[in-house]
DNA sequence: CTGGTGTACTAAACCGGTCTAGCTCTGGCA
DNA sequence: TGCCAGAGCTAGACCGGTTTAGTACACCAG
């Protein structure tokens, strides 16, 4: 005999198949001493309920889905989303919802991926990441009435809940530490231009460089593959004026931008200095350590679980939520502009020491 | 009204709900005129079918498992994981079969999903990944009589289909090379004792070393993080007579390892070869770039996705199926043993040079 | 003793598909 | 003309749960 069914229960236990799924769910309807008879013969039989089954009567699919779309080749080292995912698993395992997982090529894909999953009723809910500028996705969302959480914002009201840390901040608290320590030549390499966060770091930068009258602060879009973040490190560091600081959107990248520099014989930080966005093992376990902006991407993914639970749960879309504003962590690959010898590791200081021109 | 129903695309295109799905699923019992009538219908009114109420017939759950037990922080970086996400992707989205993927902290843990989600016919198969010495997994499986692919092996017979690399004759394509360049002391940074594939590994170490007479083979097992890395690494560089050459079984530890060398001033390659057992981009965008094993983790992962597609589809287990062994690519971190200047990039050459005792 | 209320439970409808048995109609052939 | 085969379609059972309507019985008040 195959697998038992809800019958195969009730007629062992001698009752009937609602007596099992009253006490199975802890409902009202049936007697304590029925309820544990019941749960102990279910226990035996090794039974538990037909996800499917469940699904079906207009029920949960105790499912929620992340689709990413991303080439395959670079999210392929990205920690940002594993830690992402491991912050998800936890909340979510803990609800018995499973996730859903698809990496797509494009943004058309991830929509086609939306509306065949909620036709099919296959999730719950979704998660969407990497926000875009004007983001086809939302509408999408919107019109398909299931409870979404975005990562990135803030909205200007209406539509799914969003959380997002200050990408603003961040960048500023960034070039505040280089003006601070003397760098006059900031560049910037952003990732991929319609992602909203880039657009909010790019800003930041504009404008913190005007506030302090920097000389040059430049953004450079690439594809947050570590390929461009070499080619575009190599330009910057071609020219006859190169920046005296870079601040990569991403780890990979900036370690590839810290292969370049020795490549080239241009001594981190003595030459240059370099800041990675996204801190993990990867900014850590290099030479020099990355001095990196630390956001706790593991609770980041905690919190999205939790709030598109509650959303599921209908607790309404409740109000945006704000994680707390990434930290600066200072390591070694960062020091006053024409500093030190190279490649000598060197604890950063914070007294201001403007570049002679 | 809700989503659309079979019983509503019947109605309106004026046939039996039996007729719709059989024009749905190609199968015969209607005219071609009708199955275009009855489509164009379906497409008009945006109706797909309910995963859920198919899955009930008997029928599919059109998805698969992958669960991971690696502690959170460890998986984070491993580019092995996303590369063969990508590749099981690929494959599994063109048959329209979801993924279910699962991080846990133990094989406890693993071995609770796999119950879960096979008795709450969550998925049509499981994929498996880290096989161990004696591992308890199998056995489950077998019980659940699930079909399932393992990542590893290969196996004696029986259980269920295996998918390997040769991780033997790619640790002596390794041994071997470091030999032919002249190095005879030869450490080996292993990862977790209780996996299969480590322990190959270390054997292929110990058999290649007796068999070319190598002055020292020594295998330290880790659990792949990079901290374990590091201070294994500093540990074997503290000793009196160090390893000229490193073999690490993951590219997070070559990468830790790497900067521990930097660390304690030994160059790399000229007084310390390092080699990965690993290629991903990390090993690229390092300094000197790493010597490392390449693995067409994509292809496995596709290989693995398609295999178990066959088996769910009852083509019966089919036979265990060998990848091909991972070719060595050389880089800028080995080269002879006292060789030359400390980060010079230097083409390795292949001529044996042995080191004097 | 009657009627009302509440508890414990059962029978059956229902969710949205798949699949089988059976019906009708057409065409071919003896 | 009668019979059979096969194509094209329908009605309805079925998958394994949840949920609702209804039943049986105990208890209590008037």
């Amino acid at each position: 005999m195959g697998r038992p069914t809800i019958a195969d229960i009730a007629r062992q236990a001698g009752v009937s198949k609602g007596a099992v799924s009253f006490a199975l769910n802890g409902r009202p309807g049936v007697s304590e001493a029925t309820r544990a008879r019941i749960l102990r013969v279910a226990e035996e039989m090794n039974w538990r309920p037909h996800s499917a089954a469940r699904a079906l009567g207009g029920a949960r699919a105790d499912a929620v889905g992340l689709v990413i779309a991303r080439p395959a080749r670079t999210i392929g080292v990205e920690p940002f989303f594993s830690q992402l995912l491991s912050g998800l698993q936890g909340v979510l395992s803990a609800h018995s919802v499973a996730l859903h997982l698809m990496v797509v090529e494009d943004t058309a894909a991830e929509i086609g991926v939306y509306r065949r999953w909620a036709s099919e009723h296959r999730v719950d809910g979704f998660i969407v990441v990497d926000l875009q500028v004007r983001d086809p996705r939302l509408e999408v969302l919107e019109e398909l009435a299931l409870p979404a959480v975005v990562l990135g914002g803030p909205g200007k009201g209406g539509g799914p809940l969003r959380i997002w840390a200050d990408d603003r901040e961040a960048m500023l608290s960034i070039v505040d530490y280089l003006a601070a320590i003397g760098h006059r030549r900031i560049a910037h390499l952003a990732g991929l231009p319609h992602f909203q966060h880039t657009q909010r770091r790019i800003r930041a930068l504009r404008d913190a460089s005007r506030r302090l009258g920097l000389e040059e602060a430049v953004s450079v879009p690439t594809d947050f593959s570590d390929a461009e973040g070499a080619a575009a490190t190599r330009t910057l560091l071609s020219r006859p004026r190169r920046p005296t600081a870079i601040v990569y959107d991403s780890d990979v990248m900036a370690v590839a931008g810290l292969g370049v520099a020795g490549e080239m014989g241009v001594a981190v930080p003595g030459e240059l200095s370099i800041v990675s966005f996204d801190d993990s093992v990867l900014a850590r376990i290099v030479h020099p350590p990355l001095t990196a902006l630390s956001r706790d991407t593991f609770a980041l993914g905690e919190q999205v679980a939790r709030s598109l639970l509650a959303v599921i749960d209908g607790a309404g879309p409740g109000r945006d939520l704000q994680m707390p504003t990434p930290r600066l962590t200072v390591r070694e690959s960062t020091s006053p502009p024409g500093g030190s010898a190279a490649g000598v590791a060197l604890a950063p200081t914070v007294d201001s020491r403007p570049e002679p021109v």
